[in-house]
DNA sequence: ACCTGAACACCGTTCAAGT
DNA sequence: ACCTGAACACCGTTCAAGT
């Protein structure tokens, strides 16, 4: 019953130890040791570490792919692109670093990729040739891996030093003048609001260009 | 003459040293030996390996804001985010997995922040506030981030398995059907081309957006 | 087929001791 | 002030041996 590990038992608990305690506690000893084996056990079921690695970011992928399918079809493109911006964002976030690890890796399952099929058919019908398509959902993958890795980089130093994270020790620290600069830092907003402010403006580029 | 270990010498060194042999052979024994002392020397420099890689980011950083001054001011912000995803881009890719290694993390140096001082006075001409200008440095970088992981990710995945990336490898993977998802692989564009081409919606988004 | 015990060649880091 | 030798508590991985 609990015992008999598996490829996906593996990886779940993978997942969660690299939830619990960050990635550098996620060595194959102690992930062993959650599933009550011994550490070469594993390698029966995994060539290496990086083959791990490689699981657990496809089934990120894999999970994205489910909570997007599960959001009703949107009115055109737009909503689309916005509802798998939202659910690629909120995944990542779950996990620590999960923008940054499981981002630009190999993708292990074919079905993943080929979730993609329906929402290039949908926007067939608006015009969109397949070409179009993939440059659409590449570069708002690329603007969502890009903000989450600044975002969880922000917030785990929020965590560990909340002194850097003070405006006025940021003030001080950068020194005298560049008041444009500090003007900025004093304004930005975190989380939610900024990232639908950004994907917005991802999206009217994409619309710039894609919608003649 | 050769000896005296600086904090920059080893920076350098540890640069250098993930450029030959990528990050997995980037440790301290190897990195010492480089620099021709013995493992527990540079704990005299550098607090720890995780201080030598936001060190490392910090360099990677000063580069890009030196090469960026470089470029002579362009006539409005367009031409300046153009040249200024194209530097970051640039240096990213000078460096094995540059883009995942040294994006989100802690910049050291507050003189590399404060480089944006100019430019937002620049931009404050053509009506941005402060608020304005950081959005659209941080939407940038974001996708310059995102793009380059993929790409590098991409360019490593061809070194290693180009069997995988063969286009009938990929359709062959994908299975029947996914005919669109197939027909983008055979047309997908690789390098200067897409980037150009992804980071003029990306600038059109921020003009729709930021000039009203 | 699946798992363990023991071992190998490494890691990052500390610390007393040297100069 | 700056560096070394030796050591500590780990790593990922292999492999013969067990069931």
């Amino acid at each position: 019953m609990t015992k008999g590990i598996t490829r996906e038992r593996i990886v779940t608990a993978a997942l969660e130890l690299l939830d619990d305690q960050g990635m550098d506690a996620l060595t194959v000893r102690a992930l062993a040791s959650r599933l009550d084996v011994r550490a070469p056990a594993l390698y029966w079921h995994v060539r290496n570490k990086q083959e791990l690695l490689d699981e657990m970011a496809t089934e990120v992928m894999r999970r994205v792919a489910g909570a997007f399918a599960a959001v009703p079809p949107g009115d055109g493109w737009r909503d689309d692109l916005t509802a798998y911006a939202r659910v690629l964002r909120a995944e990542y976030l779950l996990h620590r670093d999960g923008a940054r690890i499981f981002s630009g890796t190999r993708i292990t399952d074919p079905d993943v990729v080929r979730m993609k099929e329906p929402l290039f058919e949908r926007w067939a019908a608006s015009g969109w040739k397949p070409a179009d398509a993939d440059d659409a959902v590449d570069l708002v993958t690329a603007f969502v891996v890009g903000f989450v890795i600044e975002e969880q980089e922000r917030r785990q130093a929020a965590g560990t030093d909340p002194a850097r994270y003070s405006i006025d020790q940021r003030d001080a620290w950068l020194g005298e003048g560049a008041s444009l600069v500090k003007e900025a830092g004093h304004l930005q907003d975190d989380g939610d609001q900024r990232f639908e402010r950004h994907l917005g403006m991802v999206l009217d580029g994409i619309a710039a260009r894609l919608d003649a």
